[in-house]
DNA sequence: ATCGTAAGTCAACAGTTGTTGATTTATTCT
DNA sequence: AGAATAAATCAACAACTGTTGACTTACGAT
């Protein structure tokens, strides 16, 4: 990502954080086992070596890339009930809030590797940890494990609609946005109540 | 699958029939690319190389699972919009009758391999002629697509939860089975009418 | 200025993968 | 029974994967 024009410098930490910027990029578009360690070490402009000697191989890598940057990014935040429904439908409607676009980032590079089974156990953790446990928290009750998972479900389900089925007739024009917005949340009310 | 103890006889339609049933198996519990024609070829209990000559290599034996299966089995009966909630609900939920079981077998295969290249269009282009068009040639109106498009988004993301994410929080239980129905045909009818 | 250490490079490895050609075996028709 | 055809097998290919070891280069401390 970083390739300056001029001569480069050996730092470890930037390549490091090159390696993990371009592997970002290709985990979002390809499976886990569809993406090759050269093609990443090609976008970053290194040697494939360094890989597999900065993240210890291809599975530390893709835990460093979902790991490190969902943390501080996926379902932190103390979200009341209340306002947990407009939350959510914001989060698949509108992608202008660059928080949000880096909010579904994450979720497409889950979703895309979860079926690999060596991406898929360090997804499942972290899916567990700092999505579902926090929102049933949040929802609370002895149902508010099975509204987690039907919201997340509904999170997801769009998510796959969208970038895997590359469907997206989710209109996303600023006049239909807002009404999308009401649909979701809506929806998400349902999900809540019903 | 079909293993006789006697003498296997040579029998073209015999072995292409074990071929597919065997290819089902393995695309439905592993990715495209994580399936190798030798794992099939073993289980059918054939030589690798019958695969790419029956079938004209991996991407033909994947189209014919997917394509030749689905045709019959997903949703090709005329429901009206009212009793579709409850259709829907029932296929989510209860897993007994032989042809829900098929169907949602299928949608799991198409879900674990739609992000892979080669399958995924296979895939996409399955799943607007046999899934989408029909659901919102049912739903009708001009936000038929729309509705339809939160439908199948509902019904997927319900079936990564499950069998990718490998959650199943959603019990099946007898008592609380008629429950979960209930609950997924009120959020479809709530995905229809919000 | 020089030595030591860290950063980066190169080449090759062992293991797969899907696919194809030549060959052998079984079945069927005359 | 014998020839012809289809079915199944064997072996090997070429391309690709992630990973490792030995080597070279640049940097910073003494």
């Amino acid at each position: 990502m970083e390739r300056s024009s001029t001569i480069k410098r050996r730092d470890a930490v930037a390549t490091r954080a090159s390696i993990l910027a371009a592997a970002h990029q290709r985990f979002l578009r390809e499976t886990y086992e569809n993406v090759g360690l050269r093609d990443i070490a090609g976008d970053a402009g290194v040697d494939v070596a360094l890989i597999s000697r900065y993240f210890g191989g291809k599975e530390g890598l893709f835990r460093e890339v979902v790991s490190d940057e969902a943390k501080p990014h996926l379902f932190r935040e103390p979200k009341s009930i209340d306002e947990l429904p407009g939350f959510l439908a914001q989060l698949v409607a509108e992608d202008d809030d660059a928080d949000r676009h880096h909010r579904m980032e994450m979720f497409v590079i889950m979703l895309r590797s979860a079926s690999s089974p060596k991406a898929g156990d360090i997804i499942r953790e972290l899916v567990n940890r700092d999505v579902l446990e926090p929102l049933a928290g949040t929802i609370g009750g002895d149902q508010g494990e099975m509204r987690a998972n039907m919201l997340l479900a509904i999170l997801m389900g769009v998510g796959v609609l969208r970038t895997i089925m590359k469907v997206d007739n989710f209109e996303l024009d600023a006049e239909e946005g807002a009404e999308c917005v009401e649909r979701f949340r809506c929806l998400f009310a349902a999900a809540l109540t019903c």
